[in-house]
DNA sequence: TAATCCTAGTTGTCTATACAACTTATGTCA
DNA sequence: TGACATAAGTTGTATAGACAACTAGGATTA
């Protein structure tokens, strides 16, 4: 038995970032000062510090010097465009992650798919479609297929729990991948889901993975203009 | 002139990556201790420290308690989301660029362009609005602001022969840029003019290119989704 | 009324120190 | 030789204090 000691900048985080979940605290809303933390709790203020700066690099909170801390508006970054586990960048940024699964089975490749899969027509592939919720508002639309010889686990696995992304760069080693960056309006099936209108325009990110020269799932993730945007930099 | 203060850490950084880039440090190589760096720069120790960690959380550097720092082997995903000329990016596809100005002239910074330049208020920034076609076809219309202390000869620049991102990487030596890209519809003037209608959704990249912490240039960029896509891969 | 000054409160940075936790190499002993 | 102990060096965390930079609001003044 490991007995895990957490530092006090850590502990400090969790406090803040579990008010935040559980609605104590609202965007947009000012978060106590370094000093009350520091009473509050009996440490010092550098340790608060170093709390509160790094949640700030998460995009939890924003600080403003000469003014405050405050709670960050939902404004979706995505950092990089790294391949990026939705569920994990939710809960980085101490929002509360949820899937709502729509349909998951099999299904027949038609000519496109299989030919993007280089895989004979009418091969059997693993579809899903799932929305991904944050804090109870849908983010992303999630329609995926997937390359059953490379991971034949796939439909066993529980997506309440865990999501593709995330089981697939377990299972599946990722060697490449390929990504189209496209703006879209919303069928009716996506705009349901995604509680928007179809007159709303969306961002989508079409991607495909690839392991060893083998494409392991094609993925089209849809996301409201209103509620995300893919951000980045160089230098 | 605005004397800009940098922090004792963000200068221990920049050394750092300064000594990465040039191949002086080389990946998996260890990088001096902090005592090393206390004493060479002749600031404490938490100083030091403060840098390594974040150089850490960005991925530069690997740090391992008791043993050392040392350079990161795995240098992060570039994006391929490289800042390209249009024109450039037209003609490789061997297509005919073309150019619509719609406006050009200098204006007065209201608050939140201000602080994007991080200049006072109303000071003066060039501003152009114009089309660029492919083959005759408006594929991106381009709303720029320009620095004036960085590129004063801006407007002077005749841009049915070159594009504002041409005479900007001419002239001024982009040293970072920061992008964000999202969906939206357009408005009635960039409508008009990319000859679309306002119910057809758009991608838009908004980027900002700095110099040397010196703001140089916003441009929103939008492009008919039904004409483009950002796309890329990685390895 | 409008502009200005002032002040309390807040965040940003930096120091000097301390101890804990871990790694690595070396030396010691069986 | 092999196991173990030790010591030096390194990073991780935490403290108390200090000053700088900035904000927002109230008080004062023209």
């Amino acid at each position: 038995m490991k007995l895990e000691k957490v530092p006090i900048y850590e502990q400090v985080k969790v406090f803040i970032r579990t008010k935040i979940k559980s609605g104590d605290w609202v965007a947009g809303n000012p978060v106590p000062s370094e000093s009350a933390f520091m009473h509050q709790f009996g440490v010092s203020r550098m340790t608060v510090n170093r709390a509160l700066r790094e949640l700030m690099a998460e995009g939890v909170v924003r600080r403003v010097q000469g003014s405050g801390t405050f709670v960050a508006e939902i404004d979706h970054v995505s950092s990089k465009l790294e391949i990026r586990d939705i569920q994990e960048e939710i809960e980085e940024r101490g929002h509360v992650h949820g899937t709502e699964i729509i349909f998951a089975g099999k299904t027949k490749a038609n000519k496109a798919l299989a030919t993007c899969f280089n895989l004979p027509a009418k091969s059997i592939l693993f579809h899903t479609i799932m929305v991904h919720l944050e804090n109870g508002v849908p983010l992303q639309f999630e329609d995926r297929y997937v390359n059953p010889r490379l991971a034949p686990d796939y439909l066993s696995v529980d997506f309440s729990s865990t999501t593709p992304t995330r089981h697939l760069l377990d299972v599946v080693p990722v060697t490449s991948a390929a990504y189209s960056i496209e703006a879209t309006l919303p069928n009716d099936l996506e705009a349901r889901h995604l509680k928007i209108k179809t007159s709303q325009p969306c961002l989508v990110m079409v991607r495909t993975t690839a392991s060893s020269n083998q494409v392991a799932s094609l993925a089209r993730l849809i996301y409201p203009a209103s509620r995300y945007s893919f951000k980045g930099a160089f230098q």
